[in-house]
DNA sequence: TGTATTATTTTGGCGTCCAAAAAAATGTTG
DNA sequence: CAACATTTTTTTGGACGCCAAAATAATACA
């Protein structure tokens, strides 16, 4: 509530719905999309027509009859977002490297690409130049002219600093605070975002189901470190400069284990890859964090050892169950979200922890608060980053330029002439 | 964005905005409603006049001229407020009772009433009646038609369900989930509310500076207990029942001090009133936890001894600020607030532990994330629940009712005669 | 007294929505 | 197979809210 209300405002509302409503259900009849929306047939017509007009939407010419093969009366023509009204790109920058991909307005992928580029001993004054070289270069080769790409939008692994469009703080680098978001757009002047990666994949989740994802809810993901994407009312929380929703730097124990970020405690220190290697290590505390990826068949290896009944390895995914479940406990406290979720690699364990997890929301929060949390695991690809990210960038499209209308409809235009 | 727009769309969010302009800056003159809102002259007279019809706003006869005595042109007329418009009726319930206040539709506190109604031991089933029955008396006695009664708002200590309508769990009351809503709205026919109290601070101190706490704060009130307002995105935040941000019980070291709230370890086992008292106590996991309200005198005489030296006394108040502390530290990571506001009878003795407090949060969450979060203290009038509800209430009936205009403004009235 | 200045109102036009009617396109039926 | 039924889409005409520009109102200043 702080734009005054004009038909722009409706026009661009309208619009934006007709886009969400697309975006969830496919293709759709004007009519069908009238009932998602609200909006009448009559609104329908004009806002569509617009809308092909604008390059923005298309009308199928072979309808999907796989629903309702056959009914009486005028048969229904779809709607649906014309692939070609824009692309985006979308990157996610990570220990392993940079991957990135294109794609088209309906978010199907188009191309996508890893690159060797290295990261931890980058510089923070040239690393944001290299991104932009290589996201030309992968334009080139898919031949997109840049004036068609709307959005870049950057995921990063580690604290992302949106409104300086830096990198504050990530395991992949060594230094701090790198500028992304001002190289980018003063090489390709394309509109360009950097998020956290966890919260990408809130996006993700949001894009599967709305109604599932899209309330209040907070989504653990459990890896070579451990993130969260913060969904309320609806939207991804960012918090004033971007930085939120670093649950796995939340403090689980004062004077706990070392993180990576520096700090002791942390609830990363306990239930990431490294955090729960080393609490199985002959001795914990002797262990300095790691910030190279975490061998994959050590964590196996712990696994099969915990449930072969190993007491050292059992104890080490308790104290990481707990680490969550505590954590989870003080979110429930604070914000008493309508849905946790828990996802990533790490979810593998989840039969080594979850009884912890459980254990320690019910010991660290009054039932009264915890009772209407429903609390789950999704098994997601790794992809999950790229497609979130994607989504996101779509829906930020959506919202910023396709809703908009052309450019301001040009009305001075019209007055000068008369 | 759920809802379609349309003119009907447009009318309540300028209504709205100038009802907001006018909540802050007092009666102004048409054209600087304009400029608050981003409305023409045009616009402006045109809105003013139909709420002056609709007798939500009223002209003002004799100009406040304290501003710009004399000037050319011709002067403005100032438009403001209606306090006739509606009333409102705040109640905060709390262990040391029921308070009542009337508003009308500025905000000006027209009567006041504590009630000797008893909580601790009331029953569940019957306690709504006698609320809804203290209300009517005072309605009677004020001499306000419940009709002229916009909106009645309750502010309870403890965890309230704002879905259900009821008191989940308070310190107040040896029954939980105590109806309160239905019973009033059945009785009185009068639109009802409920909320924490703490979060009724957060609406009072967005009504004083909404610039200040309107973007995305929280509010820590320290006293009998410890609770919270969560102001996300300018709107004070309350979950998806209406029970978040409930730091008291947010849990800070698992097996800590046992809470009121039956579990152990909560922050405000602690940092309340009673957990200070019981961490200087000679064996402090011998106490229990205090259900009824702390001598003042013995937390003064606690505070003098730890001035003085005290070692067992300065050691209670380090722990209280290292509970604190950390569940900031832990809400930062989450939530990055712009703002931490410390408030309350507790902050009396803040020179015993902000530094504590300070420390803790340095220790608990790394300086990225802590750096942009301001916090400080302010002195509040326990009359701020009061005000605050009163405030959250009259915005809340801005939003629902006045800026509706005239039920449905009748347009089939005008189709039917034609 | 006339002029300058500022606030408010009036006028006329625009954009968006919608209901109702019309048109389009197909299935059903006697 | 022609008339009717049914459903979607478009067209038409009207409402509402906004705004720019012009007109009006009310005061200060010279």
């Amino acid at each position: 509530m702080k734009q005054k209300a004009d038909s722009e405002l409706v026009r661009r509302q309208n619009r934006r719905l007709v886009l969400e409503a697309l975006r969830e259900a496919g293709p759709l009849a004007r009519i069908e999309v009238g009932r998602h929306t609200g909006l009448s047939p009559a609104s329908m017509t004009s806002i569509a027509s617009q809308m092909i007009a604008d390059g923005i939407l298309q009308e199928l010419s072979a309808p999907d009859l796989s629903t309702v093969p056959t009914r009486r009366g005028r048969p229904l023509t779809q709607i649906g977002i014309n692939p070609k009204a824009a692309h985006v790109v979308a990157v996610k920058i990570s220990i392993s490297g940079m991957e990135m991909a294109l794609a088209d307005a309906r978010g199907v992928l188009l191309d996508r690409q890893a690159s060797r580029i290295s990261t931890y001993d980058a510089a923070a004054e040239s690393f944001g130049d290299a991104i932009a070289a290589e996201i030309s270069a992968f334009l080139a080769k898919t031949r997109t002219a840049s004036h068609r790409v709307a959005r870049i939008a950057i995921a990063v692994q580690g604290v992302a600093d949106s409104q300086a469009g830096t990198i504050m703080w990530s395991p992949a680098f060594r230094a701090r605070n790198i500028p992304i978001i001002q190289p980018i757009q003063r090489a390709l002047h394309i509109p360009c975002t950097i998020a956290n990666d966890a919260n990408m994949i809130a996006e993700g989740l949001i894009g599967m189901d709305r109604k599932r994802y899209g309330g209040t809810a907070a989504m653990v993901f459990l890896g070579y470190g451990v993130g969260m994407g913060l969904v309320i009312n609806g939207e991804v929380y960012h918090g004033p400069t971007g930085a939120a929703a670093e649950f796995g730097h939340m403090n689980h124990l004062p004077d706990g284990p070392l993180c990576r970020c520096g700090r002791r405690g942390c609830v990363e220190a306990y239930a990431a890859d490294y955090g729960i290697l080393r609490l199985a290590a002959p001795e914990p505390s002797a262990v300095a964090p790691s910030f190279s990826a975490v061998p994959e068949d050590e964590l196996l290896m712990l696994e099969a050892r915990a449930r072969q009944g190993d007491p050292t390895a059992r104890a080490a995914y308790a104290r990481a169950g707990e680490a969550i479940g505590y954590g989870l406990a003080r979110l429930i406290a604070l914000l008493n979200p309508g849905r946790i979720v828990l996802a990533g690699p790490g979810t593998r364990a989840l039969d080594l922890i979850e009884s912890h997890i459980r254990e320690s929301i019910d010991n660290g929060v009054v039932d009264e608060l915890s009772r209407n949390v429903e609390i789950e695991a999704v098994p997601i690809g790794t992809d999950m980053i790229i497609k979130g990210t994607i989504d996101g960038a779509l829906r930020s499209v959506d919202r910023e330029v396709f809703a908009q209308g052309p450019m301001g409809r040009q009305p001075q235009m019209l007055k000068e002439s008369a």
